[in-house]
DNA sequence: TTAAACCAGTTGCGATTAGCAATCGGTTGA
DNA sequence: TCAACCGATTGCTAATCGCAACTGGTTTAA
């Protein structure tokens, strides 16, 4: 782990620690997918990540405190990912992103509908997202008059993606 | 330029363009130092780019669009380059990054009072800015009623430098 | 009991990228 | 005329990326 940084401005820190094509995603996955396991992120990865590099990325950013990790009581070799205080105050910046991306690349309906949502529920939302990451993540208590923005998100998912499918039968 | 993508997934598209340790650097300091030459890109950067580095990101950003290039007319070597409204909209993720930098690395002071302020100010400041920049780079209209971010933030950064300096000369 | 499936990585290797230093041919101003 | 400046380019080494195969161990189900 490197502790000397190009210079102090927050831009560059921010950079030389999230500054490559992996770290986000991999921080992405555990953060909307709940993915918490190796096998998890490796084998359901949308943009196909090699195992020496998401083996290097987990390690780096756990190194650097945007993961935790534990071991799983249930299997003796599997380790479970968490996000960290650090990462989960990344939601705005992928929010932003987000918006950011479905504006100006060419994004699949699919995968820009979590994006929309973020965008149009606003500070408000990330706000309630994250606190209820600390919960998932950080064993915060949960307060259960709220409801799931994980559940909302993870449903207007799904939802667009039967309804891409039931479509694309019809079609046929 | 390559035209296939990983996944059609905002984050990721977003990374695909942006994600590397020097884009975003080239981007900032056209943004807020309003660098628009080479030279100036080169010789004034925090980071110490290198000429080859800083050529390859100046061609990749203007062949996808993040920043255009014109002619200098008062020296035909030199190439004017400016934001596009592609890159100004990426001044929510810069304060965001700002935002998180600062609360999560080492940040020097000098270098983070304009993070601070976009911080502070919120989107409305944000808006203000891009704004600004659109005066700048897109030569759109200028509303000469409101007072300019850019010289704010400007500002407020020579101020920091002058007053450590002050503080600096002080204690020897 | 044993074999197959699963687990978190590791290794080897070629291709790409990073980063440094020196250099290029042309332009400008004194 | 000549030194300083201009936007790059080149040559080089080291580090990183990314693919495919593999490792040693664990769990599950026949």
């Amino acid at each position: 782990m490197q502790d000397t940084y190009r210079s102090g401005c927050p831009i560059n820190l921010t950079l030389e620690v999230l500054g490559d094509r992996w770290s986000l995603i991999v921080i992405r996955d555990i953060m909307f997918g709940n993915r918490r396991h190796f096998r998890e992120l490796l084998q359901n990865s949308e943009e196909g990540i090699a195992s020496n590099i998401l083996a290097d990325r987990l390690k780096r950013l756990v190194e650097r405190g945007l993961l935790s990790r534990e071991d799983d009581p249930s299997h003796k070799q599997k380790g479970i990912y968490s996000l960290t205080e650090m990462s989960i105050r990344l939601v705005p910046i992928f929010a932003e992103m987000g918006t950011w991306g479905r504006h100006f690349m060419p994004v699949s309906e699919e995968l820009s509908i979590r994006a929309q949502l973020l965008e149009e529920g606003g500070r408000p939302l990330w706000e309630d997202f994250m606190e209820e990451l600390r919960v998932l993540h950080l064993h915060a208590p949960r307060d259960p008059s709220k409801p799931s923005v994980f559940d909302r998100l993870r449903a207007a998912y799904l939802e667009v993606v039967a309804r891409n499918k039931a479509a694309a039968a019809a079609a046929e």
